[in-house]
DNA sequence: CCTTTATATGAACAACAATTCATATGTTCA
DNA sequence: TGAACATATGAATTGTTGTTCATATAAAGG
């Protein structure tokens, strides 16, 4: 069996999250990762938004918005309110602004 | 020209950010978004790793983690020393430290 | 020098994710 | 009830990304 170059490496494993979390994290993440949800999201900061306006205001089609507020409404991110024909979408919880603005942060440096 | 349903729209579209604000943010986040990314990360919160050890400790080919420690290097997560034959890599800033534990957090509740 | 060891990198391939198109569901109002 | 509107969703398409394979570069030791 193969030995590790450097003693650090014992340490180093112990820090090493299993698969599941290691996923947890990663696919968590993946929601942020990607433009058209950046700017759903920083959309709704400070209001709620049916998806008709949110379609206009960024230039997409409905169905595209539809599909991203569905990946976001799954991992608990957004919520919906629905009145007569229209969906509202708010969002869910507070760490979401902590993170899009310390992503934001880090990039300004 | 279409018009907005409701009149909090014209609020919204003030914070959201421009295409390439946007992608910068959208970018950043998705190097966290990536299971082997995160595992190598973690690994090297606490010590510098050569590319050897990396690979043994994820089970994965040295190919790999070498594709891997490019991107992080791209983005100014990890820095490198070279010394001999091996390649010592260490975390660049102690930002990521931070975004990788809120991550964490958020899913853990 | 030539071999071995450590790492880096380009190209090909496979898996995945975002958008579009077409259509379905559901609501309002005439 | 039927037309118009708002949203949701499935399937197809396209673009992106991670891994592998083969190979290159580079250092050390015999």
């Amino acid at each position: 069996m193969k030995e590790y170059h450097c003693k650090q490496a014992l340490k180093a494993e112990k820090n090493i999250p299993d698969d599941i979390t290691a996923s947890e994290i990663a696919d968590f993440l993946k929601i942020f990762a990607d433009t058209t949800r950046i700017k759903i999201l920083y959309a709704l900061l400070d209001q709620e938004l049916c998806v008709n306006d949110i379609s206009m205001m960024l230039s997409m089609e409905q169905s595209a918005i539809s599909h991203q507020l569905r990946v976001l409404r799954q991992y608990k991110l957004v919520k919906v309110r629905r009145e007569g024909k229209s969906s509202y979408y708010t969002l869910n919880d507070s760490h979401i602004h902590e993170i899009l603005i310390r992503g934001y942060d880090h990039i300004m440096e």
